[in-house]
This record gives C-alpha cells, sequence and structure tokens, in this order.
RNA sequence: UCCCCAGUAGCUCAGUAGGCAGAGCAGAUGGCUGUUAACCAUCGGGUCCGCGGUUCAAGUCCGUGCUGGGGAGCCA
C-alpha cells in the first residue's frame, strides 16, 4: 500500500496519478443515481478534494451512509475532472470509513458564526475559516523564528515560573503546591516559606527582564512563548494567556528599537500575503473587504515616527471631541489611539519619548529628564500592537527610579548587578503574537485566533 | 469592574398591537441530476435562557440572575 499524499500536493498536482491514497473528513456528500461526490479535506490546504464514488464499488452501500463530518481514507486514481469547480479529482476504487460522526455532528454546511463556534472550540478548527487561522497562525509563528535567525539573534527559553512580580504591572495568577483548604499560616498569614519555592510564585506576564540578561551576553536574543495577565479584561483584543515575541538587543538605542518593530511587522505581513495566499484570499473575501489594501499598505510604506509631544498637539488641535483630555503627562486612551492611526495618518504609526511619570521603572530617562525612551507601535483596527523601549542602564539612574516608585532594590539585586558589572545601552520590545494574527487576518476579536482561548470565567477545552 | 445590546427548533433567524410557536438550512424517507453550500417532494423536531411579578391571557410587559456580544478601563 502507498502512503497517503496531501490533498494540497494533489491538488497542485502536474500529471494524472494511477494510485494515491487520502485521508481526510468528509465536508460534503452529493448523491447521484449512479455515483456519489464526496469532498473531503486533510487541514493541509483551504481546499477540498473531489472523490468520485462510483455505484460499481464494492462498499458502494457504505458509502451512501458516509455523513459530514466523518474520517475516511480512499485510494484510486488521481484524474482531470470533468466537473467545471476543480482541476483534479479522485476516481475511488477503495472508500473506508475510520471514523463515523452521527447527524448530531455539530458542523453544518452552512455560516455558523463565530459566537457558536466558540462553543465548540474543539470542532472549529473543522471549518474552512478556523483552519485557515490555524494555519496562518502556524506559518506566521515560523517566520517569526525566521525573521530572527537571518538576523543572528538567539532564541532564549525564559521561565514561564517567575518568582516576583516583575514590573508591578498586572494582576498576575499564583502558581503554588499549598493544600489552599488548610494552608500553613503565619502571624495570621499563608507561610509562603512553605510551598513548593519556598516563597510566592507567578506565572510570567513577560519574559523581558530575563532577556535582557541575555542580550547582555548573547547580544541579540529573542523570546517567543506565552504570558499570562490576570487583569479582568473584557475586550476583544485581551486574552489572559497569550504569546509574545520579545527581542531585546545591546547597544542599541530606541531609534534602532522601533527600526526593528517596523521591519518585523512589515516582514511578516509580507511573508504571510506570500506563503498564507490561498487562505488570506478566504479573509479578504468573508470577514474584511480591504484586508489585502491594508496589508499591501503596510509592505509598501513606512510606519509613521511620531514623538508623543507631537502626538498630544495632534490632538489637541483635532476637529473632533474626544471624551478624555489630552495634555502631556497624560496616557494616550484608545480614542486617541485610534484618531492617530484610524483617521489622521489613516496607517501604522510608531509613537515615542512618553513622560516618565506614565511609564514603568525600567525604561531609559532621556536627557530632557520629562520623558523615556518609550515606544508603541500602533496599527488600525488594532491599536497597540508593539510596547518596547529603551531599558536605563545607567544603574545610579535606575536606583533613583525605583526609590520614586517604591519598589524595593532586594528583589531586583540582580537585574541590578547587570547595571553595575559592564553595563551597556539596550533595547527591547514586546509584539502581541495574537494582535498581529488580527492584523494579518481581519479577525476582530482575539478569542477566534488562539486555538483554545483563555479570558475571564473562561477556560474549557 | 462600568455602560449598552442580545438569548425562540441541531444551526441561522422571523415572530406584527399581549391572544393556538414560524421559515430557511441540517436530519430521516423518496425522486432527479457530472454535482459544486446541488435541486424537488414528504416527515419528524420547541423547558421561547432561569427565577419571580403584572394580566382573563406573556416568546412579547416589569424585576432579578445567568450566559454571550459590543464599547470603556488595564495592556500585548
Amino acid at each position: 500500500m502507498n502512503k497517503r499524499i496531501k490533498i494540497n500536493r494533489l491538488l497542485n498536482a502536474e500529471s494524472p496519478m494511477k494510485r494515491v491514497l487520502v485521508k481526510g473528513w468528509v465536508r460534503t456528500r452529493r448523491d447521484s443515481k449512479t455515483f456519489s461526490f464526496i469532498e473531503i479535506n486533510d487541514g493541509s490546504c483551504l481546499r477540498n478534494m473531489q472523490i468520485v464514488a462510483d455505484a460499481s464499488l464494492p462498499d458502494y452501500e457504505e458509502v451512501g451512509k458516509i455523513s459530514t463530518g466523518s474520517a475516511v481514507s480512499v485510494s484510486g486514481a488521481l484524474v482531470e475532472s470533468k466537473g467545471g469547480g476543480q482541476k483534479w479529482e479522485i476516481l475511488a476504487d477503495e472508500i473506508t470509513v475510520i471514523g463515523t460522526a452521527p447527524e448530531t455532528y455539530p458542523l453544518q454546511k452552512k455560516r455558523h458564526t463565530d459566537e457558536y463556534l466558540r462553543t465548540i472550540a474543539h470542532l472549529r478548527p473543522r471549518t474552512n475559516k478556523y483552519g485557515a487561522v490555524f494555519r496562518i497562525r502556524s506559518e506566521l509563528s515560523w517566520a517569526v523564528h525566521k525573521f530572527f535567525k537571518e538576523k543572528g539573534f538567539h532564541h532564549i527559553h525564559t521561565p514561564i515560573l517567575t518568582g516576583s512580580d516583575c514590573e508591578g504591572a498586572g494582576s498576575l495568577f499564583r502558581v503554588t503546591a499549598l493544600d489552599l483548604e488548610n494552608p500553613p499560616k503565619q502571624d495570621g498569614k499563608i507561610d509562603f516559606s512553605e510551598d513548593f519555592f519556598g516563597t510566592e510564585a507567578n506565572l510570567t506576564v513577560s519574559g523581558q527582564l530575563s532577556a535582557e540578561m541575555f542580550a547582555l551576553s548573547l547580544g541579540d536574543v529573542y523570546t517567543f512563548g506565552p504570558a499570562f495577565r490576570a487583569e479582568n479584561s473584557n475586550t476583544r483584543r485581551h486574552a489572559a494567556e497569550f504569546w509574545m515575541v520579545e527581542p531585546e538587543m545591546a547597544f542599541c538605542d530606541i531609534h534602532g528599537d522601533m527600526d526593528l518593530a517596523e521591519e518585523l511587522i512589515r516582514c511578516l505581513v509580507g511573508h504571510a500575503l506570500r506563503e498564507c495566499a490561498e487562505d488570506l484570499e478566504l479573509f479578504a473575501k468573508f470577514v474584511d473587504k480591504s484586508l489585502m489594501t491594508t496589508l499591501e499598505g503596510i509592505v509598501q510604506n513606512e510606519f509613521v515616527r511620531l514623538p508623543y509631544r507631537d502626538a498630544v498637539s495632534i490632538l489637541q488641535k483635532a476637529s473632533q471631541p474626544f471624551e478624555y483630555p489630552v495634555e502631556f503627562g497624560t496616557d494616550l486612551q484608545t480614542e486617541h489611539e485610534r484618531y492617530l492611526t484610524e483617521k489622521h495618518f489613516k496607517k501604522p504609526l510608531i509613537v515615542y519619548d512618553y513622560p516618565k511619570s506614565i511609564k514603568p521603572f525600567y525604561m531609559r530617562v532621556n536627557d530632557d529628564g520629562d520623558t523615556v525612551g518609550a515606544m508603541d507601535a500602533l496599527v488600525p483596527g488594532i491599536g497597540e500592537i508593539i510596547g518596547g523601549s529603551a531599558r536605563e542602564e545607567r544603574p545610579d539612574v535606575l536606583k533613583h527610579r525605583m526609590l520614586e516608585l517604591g519598589l524595593p532594590e532586594k528583589d531586583y539585586w540582580w537585574y541590578l548587578e547587570s547595571r553595575i558589572f559592564g553595563s551597556a545601552p539596550h533595547s527591547g520590545f514586546g509584539l502581541g503574537f495574537e494582535r498581529l494574527m488580527m492584523l494579518v487576518t481581519g479577525v476582530n476579536n482575539i478569542r477566534d485566533v488562539v486555538p483554545f482561548p483563555r479570558t475571564p470565567k473562561n477556560i474549557e477545552f
């Protein structure tokens, strides 16, 4: 018996083949008097393979019972199709049902809402749209590694479990091996010295601080892994578990940081356009009619670079009213970011040099003393897709900032030591991988670009 | 967490003025055709999200809870 061949290979065949074997899931069956058409999909591509099953087949009775959703194995000849819709089809000489699907199979041969498909997240990758989403996700994931590999970056596996609530930003998921029914206590409080690590532990919110240590050793590094936020965020762009790409570069300032951010996004979008054309076509057709214009615009045009001070004055001069007032020292609200990227410039932009007062301790203080080398990349439809900064490499300035913000030095002793022993300017950023997926596919809910999304009150599957 | 909207057949939805619960698709059965989300006919299919209230009468009005969605905040 020959080996199974993926449908995408067969659909791109140059010539007929006498004997091929395919395996996949039935999308639809159309019966004639003397034969049946069965369309099967094996996930290798968006398109299905049409199987022609003639009534003369030994098990033709069985063929009539093959239902939508069943897993089947088909062997036969790859021949040019007599019908109009496809170039190739398989003239079956043997069809075996590997796994049946009763009529309660929830996926029908019709359009389903995204909300309904979320309730059957275990089956939704069998639909055209979600199959395409996750093929693109896989391709983009690979493209991230390719991008950094070609630039000489090293991939670092930073820890998922962390011992301190670094950055103090966002609520953390506590990790414990203690008996929650009866935890050990000391002076009325839970005694974490009895816990697995002998101290409090959490899931990481970012690999940045670890990555910095490796940038100051291996030069240019990146991490690509999950991050966890226990924020009670109920929006279409937040998940409790998401993936971040976090490059960190030694001897690099905020401008080099922005250069890399822009190059990364444009390169990844270009990669998707080249390598996922067929799947992207589905999104351009059914999800976002302007998708191709948006994506090609990103690849072809440079991003706007806009200092925060200039962003403020543009917003102050804007003809439309804002709910939140804008002045130096306030953070840009969603409405402001959307105005800048969707109305004023109508393309991606990077805002940089934010006020010190609204940014974390590790961002490098600029010479003006009021701003830090922070940057946010904003794209139409999604908002912030990248947040990054130059890191404060001067130990005295860093300590001063920690004091201002009330962060205990002892918790960051190793971070501070990196500034004492051979400190060097360095910069990095975090790219929200799901937000990139939303940008590339036009899908407007983060829950629909994650295989099994985790959001407040939702961890089924 | 706050504001707004929704919840009716397996799925997508309609349900008028408070008066017997509907369609398309899916499923079953039969027919027809190199078909393309095939087509035609027949049939089966309901805790109208839960609880409480108003009313002779509630899918419909009121209160409340749950679930889902959109927006805001937090951020990637």
